[in-house]
DNA sequence: CTTGATGCTCTAGCGGCTAGAGGGATTAGC
DNA sequence: GCTAATCCCTCTAGCCGCTAGAGCATCAAG
């Protein structure tokens, strides 16, 4: 129940220097020091870490981060923001997705075409070389 | 067909100091300058940012077009290697697009199961607190 | 001849870490 | 009690692909 923060970074999965980081830009707290200034942490600071970490996996930025922890420390208030959050994320989300395949189509099209000879008749550079090939915009 | 950069820039949709970027990177040559130092550009160059540009949207790293534009410079070999870079490029696509549809999965049920109540009570915060709530891997 | 757009170089910043230098502290085994 | 390995500390710099800004020179149009 007061841990030096490698024993933080195994029971969260975050590495050191990143927990570090984090404490830096804000997100996590200062902990408290030992005599010889080393770092030690609790459970509380473990749950955050986790809530960081998880958040993160699910592609939400730092600033959003920022502001669902805020959140959580005024539990009786209202969950629209989160909520709001949340959909802008997965609105996001669906543009990349969308964006990407996109892509795939544009690019399995190239690579299709190739007809494996020279460079001087490789579809795939030449289709890089003129946008005007594609068939969708990007 | 002796143009400065801001023609250039007009002419392929990139923006100056991305221009000059490329050049400090040697993704574009160094051009010819006028006698008061200005740089000075004609087809080829607009052709090869072009490339540079098209390739960049459909999501290559630098370093693949380096490697693209080199071997458009050998227009007698093979283009075996341009397939093997595109195909990579489209499997890191796929790998892409797959995680991101998880990602859209695990927030559409959090945001689906918000009860629009407290946070207290927010299904969104607790499923970010807590990773084992999780139906996939991420 | 003036004005406003364009050009130049150089440096610093973005996001989200990661790596390394150069130290001090702790811990396990003998 | 000593040693060696492993931790921990701070600080700085680097990654990618740009983007922004300072502070100045040059150019084209009226």
């Amino acid at each position: 129940m007061n841990f030096p923060i490698g024993e933080l970074s195994k029971r969260t999965g975050v590495k050191v220097p990143t927990i570090r980081f984090y404490e830096q830009i804000g997100l996590m707290p200062e902990p408290s020091r030992t005599e010889s200034n080393q770092r030690r942490y609790g459970k509380a600071e473990a749950d955050r870490l986790n809530f960081i970490r998880h958040s993160r996996e699910l592609g939400f930025e730092v600033e959003d981060i920022r502001a669902l922890l805020a959140m959580t420390a005024a539990p009786q208030a209202s969950c629209h923001q989160v909520d709001s959050i949340a959909r802008s994320h997965l609105l996001e989300i669906d543009r990349r997705i969308a964006s990407l395949t996109a892509l795939k189509g544009e690019l399995t099209r190239m690579v299709d075409e190739c007809g494996h000879g020279r460079i001087c008749d490789c579809r795939i550079i030449e289709a890089l070389a003129d946008h005007s090939h594609c068939s969708a915009e990007h």
